[in-house]
DNA sequence: AATAAATATTAACATAGATTAACAATTTTA
DNA sequence: TAAAATTGTTAATCTATGTTAATATTTATT
């Protein structure tokens, strides 16, 4: 079954008896998307937190210049949506788009409040998995600002291995806040030392 | 009673029944601290999740080189913590050092644990409040790459006028990821614009 | 009020990273 | 397999921001 990865996801951190297994699977939207697809665009309202089964998302902001900066990857069992779009209902910030042949379980904001009130052990992993998210956040925003970029290239590479095997080096610059001409240039440093 | 900013903070998002207010009551901390005493320091294990009463915190990370980036203010009705340290009960990453006299109202890991059992309410409470955090912190990340210094100043400005009244110049500036000598700079440049 | 401590400014010079533009390599499509 | 499209590299030049150091201003202490 499609939704199998979720509920294995979730059971590595609560134990749901088999009728909240059903219910949650009979509540939740599954979807396939193709490479280059669009979950979500900037401008329109976040209607769904979406859990990645297969494939690879990036959500990005496109700003007045026209530049995309790459906010999150995701890759199977990591969650994608604009929180803030989803959690208020407002325009979203963000773009989220398939980097690859990518399948999604869909939590539409309805069926999430609904699971929080039947299933609390939920909103419990939810309030969990989104207190690891921010604290997630809230590192970058300090390595962005100590570290040279060279050494967030370093620290992506290490933390991320397996994004980096499958997307694109200008959006791994992207991620990182610097050009690709220069994250080229970076590599071909690192090549130089050894 | 010096408990009762953070019980109107929750009424503007709950309503808790007397009895539920009272338990609240017993179960929380209240401590004065002065300007310069520190709540957290880098290593040391974040016990408390904290209210702001009144008065100001910064949390910063002490990088290798010595320099210190600020990470959050926190001013009246707004929380602080080593987030990821409380919660995991491993080393912080984070010192949180009071900027002025400062008043909190402290929740220990355990207390909030009892709380979140005994009145759900407040774990959903707390979810939205984390959620809201996420969302901020994502969105200082993008404005990080795609702002210029001067625009995150000008953002900054706008966005908390009370906090930098209260702060040294050099905190901000630091919180915006530039040196002292550059805001100067920015402001100087400011003033001569009208 | 006088001194000391903390904070802010200014200017000269240095550098990480951006920009531009041309080209090279790889992947996709016909 | 060839052509087109996408992705990556290199090098010259430019710019935002950092560094250093001297000085000025404000605030706290005696």
């Amino acid at each position: 079954m499609t939704i199998e990865p979720l509920l294995k996801y979730i059971s590595n951190y609560v134990t749901l008896t088999p009728e909240e297994e059903s219910y949650l699977t009979s509540k939740v939207a599954y979807r396939k998307y193709l490479k280059g697809q669009y979950v979500l665009q900037q401008g329109d309202i976040c209607k769904h937190h979406c859990f990645v089964i297969s494939g690879c998302t990036k959500m990005f902001h496109l700003d007045d210049h026209g530049q995309e900066h790459i906010v999150l990857f995701s890759i199977e069992d990591w969650w994608t949506s604009d929180m803030g779009s989803f959690i208020s209902q407002t325009p979203a910030d963000y773009n989220i788009q398939c980097i690859d042949k990518t399948e999604l379980i869909m939590f539409s904001v309805d069926v999430i409040e609904d699971l929080y009130a039947k299933i609390p052990k939920l909103e419990r992993l939810f309030r969990q998995i989104i207190e690891r998210a921010f604290v997630a956040s809230q590192k970058r925003i300090v390595r962005s600002f100590s570290l040279s970029s060279k050494d967030r290239y370093l620290y992506f590479k290490n933390q991320y291995p397996k994004i980096e095997q499958i997307i694109p080096q200008y959006m791994v610059a992207s991620y990182l806040g610097i050009t690709k001409e220069f994250l080229s240039k970076i590599k071909a440093q690192l090549n130089a030392e050894e």
